[in-house]
DNA sequence: ACCTAGTCTGGGATCGCTTCCAGTTTCGTG
DNA sequence: CACGAAACTGGAAGCGATCCCAGACTAGGT
């Protein structure tokens, strides 16, 4: 019965066949008012019959609204997307967008080509909105992103600034209650392996770090920074352990960091948590396979990459989100 | 609330302002023949003084090409996604996207509503060109493809039938291999904790372990089927050493069943690779994290994802490239 | 000086949809 | 029964590019 043209049909088609005018059929498409039910029939009738399906080009450039929102994860190389925390926070802003019925275009900033990309998106409104990721110190994707004229949420602040919508998870906090935790267990010489310091979560947490250590009285001790990958985390602890042969806890500003340092404490010989105890941050899968499985500071990804594609389908609508700060909880297992 | 104060210059108004016509003017922006020298610095130069951006919108309206691929993950839940192993497959595919100047559009076809807008996208013709993951068995999404008039590069076959466009990884010789291997250090009773049936990298993957076997003259096992995950990789490993204590091989269709076997042979006093030997599928971190450090079957990801989006990249262009399947390697560590 | 071949140019049609707006119906009310 | 408001309708004007094509202009050959 139903006809299988070779061109798409256009609503100039649908109309004709429904015997209504494009107008009152494109209303009755977007079930806009105006259309007396007779014909919305009609027109319901003859986008069966043809198998219509709106261009989504066209009605983009009449509406001026692409129906796309764009993540974009900033890093030098595109080996810092590898991280499995994107993936979870692709899956909440997708899911997210969906509700919205907005399509989810992936923008990995890394080449030169990359970012010249994701400048001409933003500077050609190429997109609705820009979820924003991973920025750096000094990153030049910040400024661009201020002066386009694009709803834009950020994913964490940038260093230093605070954009006017963004999503973050309490870094600080976490960190202090993981340390807290360590010195609450008895621990007086506990270390941070802290992330890459050219980012605002790898400051912070060293920042809770060290609030906790001095609010116990205790010495923090300078950051000894990891760029948040395993290997980077076992190098940091064969530092940390040479200059501080004392050590009695570690923390770690991820959970691939704190398996790095497992694994240089096996290697030499110190059990954890008896000699050393160790603290992850992301609480990811490698956290729960590890070895001792990680105590770890749980943030929720999935509602981050949620709650930035809400505020930014807020912002696209026009309103004017609060910035959100989601809570973090720390998840005891046997590595402290 | 709508900010619109400086509308984005046109390419009409740049044509004015360079003194020439908007066809020159476009033909002058993709440097087309038949501009003279002098009018195209001209173009440029008012290009300049406009800060004129290209609207990716109309354009796509005029070419009928929206600039765009999709990458679509099928699954039951969202949470297939969180495998870290698409996110490497989206590192490939970004970059030779970027190449071809596409942006990549990433749908999730986990919920009904996430699978109707996939569909829709292929109606409507809202890419150019799609990239396909993980189908099922009788996944209507093969169908919609099919029947859609668009590009459609599969990644890893489907159940059975082998479209048109794919590229897959050498599921059956990778586990043949890693299962030879076992063999040929003096293990004889290797079971195998497949990934899902009713996928081909499932099937395949046990194909080889079964094939590996025969070959030696020794018994396979019936499949022992996981989801991919550490929990089933640890549960099944459980069901395994009930039925078979005098196991002393295990090789998981993926490393983080590995994982998972790992943690439930370290609770039951096995020692690896001593008493029982592992083996795991991908090489993805977890293999290296894991303790001991997994011999896994490396698979080229990022290649897989960087030959489909090379491969889609063609067939957009009219060509008809052929099917392509990536080696594998067997990575030796210390859990076998 | 004239004609031809070849290069440039720019007006206008087109892509498929939304939306404004003026004109037409419909309908309730006094 | 008349009248004004409200509900509908459909023609037409965009949205911002691409691209065809007829005509102008240039240059070279005779």
């Amino acid at each position: 019965m139903t006809v299988a043209p070779r061109r798409q049909p256009t609503l100039e088609e649908v109309a004709e066949r429904a015997g209504v005018s494009r107008s009152v059929a494109s209303r009755a498409l977007n079930n806009a008012p105006h259309v007396s039910p007779a014909k919305r029939e009609a027109v319901e009738r003859a986008v069966r019959q043809l198998g219509y399906v709106p261009n989504p080009t066209a009605r983009a450039l009449a509406t001026r609204q692409t129906g796309a929102a764009a993540l974009v994860v900033s890093g030098e190389d595109p080996s810092i997307f590898a991280d499995p925390f994107f993936a979870q926070v692709i899956v909440g802003a997708s899911t997210a967008l969906e509700d919205a019925d907005l399509h989810l275009m992936l923008c990995l900033a890394a080449s030169d080509r990359g970012r010249k990309r994701v400048e001409e998106l933003l500077r050609s409104k190429g997109a609705d909105g820009v979820l924003l990721m991973a920025l750096r110190e000094g990153d030049p994707l910040a400024g661009m992103a201020e002066e386009a004229e694009m709803p834009v949420v950020f994913g964490g602040r940038p260093v230093g600034v605070a954009p006017r919508w963004y999503v973050d998870v309490d870094n600080v906090g976490g960190a202090r209650e993981a340390t807290e935790y360590l010195i609450s267990r008895g621990r007086t010489r506990v270390a941070a392996i802290c992330g890459r310091l050219d980012t605002e979560a790898g400051r912070a947490r060293y920042r809770g770090y060290r609030d906790a250590l001095l609010g116990a009285g205790l010495d923090p001790l300078p950051p000894q920074e990891g760029d948040f990958t395993e290997p980077s985390g076992a190098a940091a602890t064969a530092v940390l352990l040479k200059q501080h042969p004392d050590l009695d806890g570690i923390i770690a500003a991820n959970d691939n960091m704190a398996a790095g340092a497992l694994r240089t404490l096996r290697a030499a010989g110190r059990a954890v948590p008896a000699d050393i105890a160790v603290v992850g941050f992301d609480d990811l899968t490698v956290a729960q396979v590890a070895d001792p499985p990680l105590t770890t500071v749980h943030q929720p990804i999935t509602a981050l990459g949620r709650e930035m594609a809400r505020m930014l389908v807020a912002v696209i609508n026009g309103h004017d989100p609060t910035p959100l700060i989601l809570p973090t909880r720390l998840v005891t297992r046997s590595s402290a």
